[in-house]
RNA sequence: GUGGUUGUAGCUCAGUUGGUUAGAGCAUUAGAUUGUGGUUCUAAGGGUCGGGGGUUCGAGCCCCCUCAUCCACCCCA
C-alpha cells in the first residue's frame, strides 16, 4: 500500500485529550445548566434531506451547504439523463438532485422545525429541548472559523410567554457563573424596536439594510454607519433619525423612556419597548450580571422577531460574541405548521474555551485524567495490584495498571508524560510485608502503609 | 467568491548571489542504570525538500502551472 500523508479535510479539527477533557467540562456545565431548566434532550442525523434545508439560509447558505452525493444505483440511474442532456444540448433541470438528495445539517434550528413540524402531535407544548451536536458548512476557513463547529441551542416552541426570555436569560447567566466568568455582557435588544425606528425614519422598506448597517457600528463608527446607510438608499434627514437613535443612552430605564419619547407613534416599536421593559423588569430573579439594553444590537439574522440577545466575552480577551439568540415567529410553517412561536439560545463553545484558556478559568478537576498508576512489578505483584487497582475503580477514582513489566524508569517516565499524581509500588518487599507504597508525584513523598489503610487512603 | 502568506524529518524551523553526500532542536527507540521519574551523556532510525513541468553543466533556492495551508475582506458561529 502507498503512504500517504496524513491529514485530515480543510476546517476540521482533531481534539486530543487534553482539549476534549476542557470541552467536555464545557459542554456538561451547559448541559446540566440546560436540564435544571427543564429542557430535554433533542439529536438529529448527521444529515437531512436535501429539501429540508435548501432555501432555508438564504442562496449564500445553498451554496455553503455540503451535500452528499449519490451512491451506487441511484447515481448510476442519474447518468442516463445527464448524458441525453449534454447529447441533445439541453439545460439539465433540477440536475443537483440527481447526483444528490442529501446534505449535511447546516445549523441545529432548521432541523429541530423540521422534528417539531414532524412530530406535533406527540410534543406536549410548549416544547423546550436542547441540543449540542457539529453542524458543517463548506465556508472558507479562517480564524475561528471552521467547516465543522459545535452549536449548544436551547430553544422554547409553542409559547408566547415573554417568561422564556427571562428563563433563556438566566441559562446564560447560570452557565457563566458556573464556568468562573465575570466581566462578560448579557446584552438585549428587540427587533420590534428596529421595525419601529425604520417606520419613524419613513423607510420601513429597507428594515434589513439598517440593521446590517447599524450592526456594524460598535466595529466601524457612527461616521462610517452614515455612509453605508446612504449607500444603501436613505435620505439625509431619514438619517438623522437613525443618527438620535444611535445616540440614545444612560441605565436600561433612561434609555427606555428616551425610545418611548423617539418611538411613541409607532405601535410596534412601542410594543417591542414594552416587551424590553418587562423582561428588564420583571424582578423575578437575581442575575450576576444584569441584562444591558443595546439598542443597537441588531443581528444579522432576519427570522428574529423580538428580543435579540448577545453575549459578549469579556473586553479584556478582545474575542467578541460568546452567544447569541433571540424570538422568531413562524419557524414551523415552512414544514406545514404555522402560528408556531419560538425563542432560543446558542452557545459559541470554541470561543468559550478560548475566553476560559486565555482567562486561566480551567479548573484543576477539568484536566486530570488517570490518578492511580500501579505500577508491574511482575507476575506476583499484579496478583495483589490488579484487585486493589478496581477497588479505587469502584470508588469512582481513575486508576490503571502499566501494561507491562518494564523497567521502572520507563513506567515512571510513563506517569509523567500523562501527568498521573500517584503510583503504587507493590514490589517484593511489600509483597512479602502485605504493605503497599503510595508516592505522591508531585511533592515526591512515598510512604508503605497497610492494605487496610491502603483502603481508606484518599487520593486527592 | 477577492487579495495576500507559507509549504524542507513525526513536530518547530535553519539552509548565504544556484555549487560536493540537505542540517539543528524537540520527539521516538536503545544503552549508560537489576526498585524510584522530570536532569545529563552516547548511539540509532527517520527526507520523492508539497506535486508536475521548465531554465541550467548543476535547482531546496530561479520561472510557469497545480495542490495544500494560514491570514485579511465579504458573510457568519
Amino acid at each position: 500500500m502507498a503512504k500517504i500523508k496524513p491529514s485530515i479535510p480543510q476546517g476540521t479539527r482533531d481534539f486530543g485529550p487534553q482539549v476534549m477533557r476542557k470541552r467536555n467540562y464545557i459542554m456538561q456545565t451547559i448541559r446540566e445548566t440546560f436540564q435544571v431548566f427543564g429542557f430535554q434532550p433533542l439529536e438529529t442525523p448527521a444529515m437531512e434531506q436535501l429539501d429540508t434545508l435548501t432555501g432555508k439560509y438564504g442562496d449564500e447558505g445553498d451554496q455553503l451547504m455540503f451535500k452528499i452525493l449519490n451512491n451506487g444505483e441511484t447515481l448510476n440511474k442519474a447518468a442516463t439523463p445527464i448524458a441525453a442532456s449534454i447529447q441533445e444540448n439541453t439545460p439539465l433541470t433540477r440536475s443537483v438532485r440527481l447526483f444528490s438528495e442529501k446534505a449535511l445539517r447546516y445549523d441545529l434550528t432548521i432541523p429541530f422545525a423540521r422534528f417539531v413540524a414532524m412530530n406535533q402531535n406527540e410534543l406536549a407544548m410548549p416544547f423546550k429541548r436542547y441540543q449540542m451536536q457539529p453542524v458543517w458548512r463548506a465556508d472558507k476557513p479562517q480564524r475561528g472559523r471552521y467547516r465543522e463547529f459545535y452549536q449548544c441551542d436551547a430553544d422554547v416552541v409553542g409559547s408566547n410567554s415573554l417568561l422564556n426570555e427571562i428563563e433563556l436569560l438566566l441559562i446564560y447567566d447560570t452557565v457563566f457563573e458556573k464556568l468562573g466568568l465575570h466581566g462578560h455582557e448579557l446584552r438585549v435588544n428587540n427587533r420590534k424596536i428596529l421595525s419601529g425606528l425604520a417606520e419613524i425614519a419613513g423607510r420601513p422598506d429597507l428594515l434589513t439594510d439598517i440593521t446590517v448597517a447599524i450592526d456594524k457600528l460598535d466595529k466601524i463608527g457612527i461616521a462610517k454607519v452614515k455612509e453605508e446607510l446612504q449607500q444603501r438608499g436613505l435620505g439625509e434627514t431619514e438619517i438623522n433619525v437613525i443618527e438620535n437613535f444611535l445616540h440614545i443612552d444612560g441605565s436600561n430605564s433612561e434609555k427606555l423612556a428616551q425610545l418611548s419619547a423617539l418611538l411613541k407613534n409607532s405601535p410596534t416599536g412601542m410594543k417591542g419597548i414594552e416587551e424590553i421593559s418587562f423582561v428588564l423588569n420583571a424582578g423575578l430573579a437575581k442575575f450576576s450580571s444584569t441584562p444591558i439594553l443595546d439598542v443597537t444590537l441588531a443581528r444579522g439574522l432576519n427570522y428574529y422577531t423580538g428580543m435579540i440577545i448577545e453575549v459578549k466575552a469579556p473586553a479584556s480577551v478582545a474575542i467578541g460574541s460568546i452567544g447569541g439568540g433571540g424570538r422568531y415567529d413562524d419557524l414551523t410553517g415552512l414544514f406545514g405548521l404555522p402560528g408556531i412561536s419560538g425563542v432560543g439560545i446558542s452557545f459559541g463553545v470554541d470561543r468559550i474555551y478560548d475566553v476560559l484558556e486565555q482567562l486561566v478559568l480551567f479548573p484543576e478537576a477539568a484536566q486530570q485524567s488517570t490518578k492511580v498508576l500501579f505500577l508491574h512489578l511482575g507476575e506476583a505483584s499484579i496478583q495483589t495490584a490488579f484487585p486493589l487497582m478496581m477497588q479505587l475503580r469502584r470508588k469512582g477514582i481513575p486508576a490503571e495498571l502499566f501494561h507491562e513489566a518494564s523497567k521502572m524508569d520507563k513506567q515512571l517516565k510513563y506517569a509523567d508524560k500523562r501527568s498521573i499524581p500517584y503510583i503504587v509500588i507493590l514490589g517484593d518487599s511489600e509483597l512479602a510485608e502485605n504493605k503497599v507504597s503510595i508516592k505522591n508525584l508531585n511533592t515526591r513523598e512515598q510512604q508503605t502503609v497497610t492494605l487496610e489503610d491502603f483502603e481508606l487512603f484518599a487520593f486527592e
